[in-house]
DNA sequence: GATAAAATCACCCGAAAGTATGAGGGTAAA
DNA sequence: TTTACCCTCATACTTTCGGGTGATTTTATC
């Protein structure tokens, strides 16, 4: 009962002895300028000092920090009216293979060889094959080249 | 607005009174065991219990919020009206410069590096920087991912 | 079953791309 | 004037890409 009592309110405790003791602290002060006719007034001040200094400390331990919200709006684009269609007439002029068109998809979303051999659980230099096989049937150098003309001919969305 | 500012202070509130409290029960005491005047403890004891919520008080009014950031997506659609409008708003929010969307359409068309610099009289490593820059603003690896993304924003026709 | 095409993987090598860093000149805002 | 970009170029280094070649296995197709 008592145990959970101190444990629960543990700070609180802590902190009205705290409080006690710089009373106390103070109390002694006084007893040492209390002579001086005029140091009431600093005294009195420093109190004051003192004790705002200590609300506001007192404030940031125990209060909940303020938290402000904002919403910033992600903007995503987007085109659905025009559904792709793949253009197999087109497909059928480069000789694409089903899995070279899947690995020219890929390639267009920007995936490095190594990231389309993992996604499509084939080696590195499986995938080098296909692009070069890409490359060859596009008639172009690059992926960049291939990804820019397969969107053009409608083989990729 | 009062029982407002009581509901959001509560525990504020609550620790003022409690060290209200506890001044009293210290001056009480003093009261018991000693005989000097207590007139002037009182006086501090109360001083002190105000500017203690004062410091409180202040400490509300002074700490800035905490700012919380809360992404929301949110899909807008392109007309297919087929001709290419810039989006000025993306463009704005990648910070991309004139002379890096410059490279970024070059990117597109498939040249390289190379024939970038070649089509905008400047060196292959001027390019190399720029398009370290586009992929640092639109925070991606590389070129294809560049495209894909700039296409997708409506950087690039 | 033989043949052809497709899919898989390996190795080498040079070219291109990308990273990191620094630096100098220009322009415009604070 | 200082500050902050922007544009330019350079060097050095690492990684990825692409070309070339060859090989094995799977899958259609006749």
């Amino acid at each position: 009962m008592g145990n959970h009592f101190i444990a629960k309110n543990k700070t609180n405790l802590f902190y009205g002895l705290l409080m006690g003791g710089l009373l106390f602290l103070l109390n002694w002060l006084e007893l040492r300028f209390v002579i001086f006719d005029h140091s009431f007034e600093i005294y009195i001040g420093a109190v004051a000092v003192i004790f705002t200094l200590l609300g506001i400390w007192l404030a940031g331990k125990l209060t909940r920090p303020k938290v402000e919200t904002v919403v910033v709006e992600k903007i995503l684009y987007n085109e659905p009216g025009s559904v792709f269609v793949l253009n197999e007439k087109e497909l059928a002029a480069t000789g694409m293979s089903k899995r070279e068109l899947e690995v020219l998809q890929l390639m267009a979303e920007g995936l490095s060889n190594q990231e389309i051999g993992a996604r499509l659980y084939v080696s590195l230099n499986t995938i080098k094959t296909h692009s070069a096989r890409i490359f060859e049937k596009m008639e172009v150098q690059r992926r960049t080249q291939a990804v820019e003309k397969a969107k053009r001919l409608g083989l990729i969305p």
